[in-house]
DNA sequence: ATATCGATTATCT
DNA sequence: GATAATCGATATG
């Protein structure tokens, strides 16, 4: 008995529409869960799900890096919504965020985690690791320094970037997702404000960020008994 | 001109 | 769980 071809259930992104950015942080961000973010440049094309964002909510937000005003390194934030925001952190790392809101106010959301859909191999071999299982898998987008590593974003290439436009090197759009349970948690990694619950996140998910899924460090205190 | 500080990650215990 | 690495943006003198 011939096998059946298994039914082909990939659907093609949709761009996203400037409207959709053009709301609060905390909508945009809630909604941006399970929509698919899509790299193609130079023959290179890439696509993971967005499965963990926080929202920053502008110049009221004293985590939020609009919170100082519009500065060179932030002034995208202040722009229309829908591009791309990319700052450099920590000497080694690059953060992606979209913004939103209406033209002149400051809002955006945050990647912090996607799960990899298009380009596996590729996206290994940007961030310098070896897949040996799917358990390595996570270590290729989970995390904000991670997926842009992975994507290959840096500040020169890619702020201020369009990502409603297909002809963007950088995009996102809808594939048809249904996101299911949504859990809302406070923001990683920040002091101020730091307990505001403005980080979404696909409850279950694999490629969410945080101790919770990657602890690595369950070894048993063996032999430390003198020195 | 110089000091401070991160929306992080890898690595060690 | 703790800490070093690393550098651009920003604030201050």
């Amino acid at each position: 008995m011939a096998a059946q071809p298994k039914p082909v259930q990939l659907r093609l992104p949709v761009p996203l529409k400037r409207t959709f950015f053009e709301r609060n942080p905390q909508r945009v961000a809630r909604e941006l869960l399970g929509k698919v973010l899509v790299r193609q440049s130079r023959g290179l094309l890439l696509a993971a799900r967005i499965v963990e964002v926080e929202a920053y909510l502008g110049v009221k937000d004293p985590a939020a890096h609009a919170a100082v005003g519009r500065t060179p390194r932030n002034s995208v934030l202040f722009g229309p919504p829908g591009y791309a925001y990319v700052y450099f952190i920590y000497g080694n790392h690059y953060c992606l965020n979209v913004s939103c809101e209406r033209e002149g106010k400051a809002g955006c959301v945050l990647f912090r985690a996607l799960e990899p859909l298009i380009g596996l191999e590729e996206m290994a071999q940007a961030r310098g690791v070896v897949v040996h299982g799917p358990g390595d898998l996570p270590r290729l987008t989970s995390g904000p320094g991670r997926l842009s590593d992975a994507f290959g974003i840096t500040r020169s290439r890619d702020n201020g970037c369009d990502l409603t436009s297909p002809d963007s090197a950088l995009w996102i759009g809808h594939d048809g997702f249904r996101s299911s349970a949504i859990l809302v948690t406070p923001r990683i990694g920040i002091t101020k404000a730091a307990k505001e619950p403005l980080r979404y996140v696909l409850a279950g998910n694999a490629f969410v960020s945080g101790r919770k899924t990657l602890p690595r460090f369950a070894q048993p205190r063996s032999a430390r008994t003198k020195n």
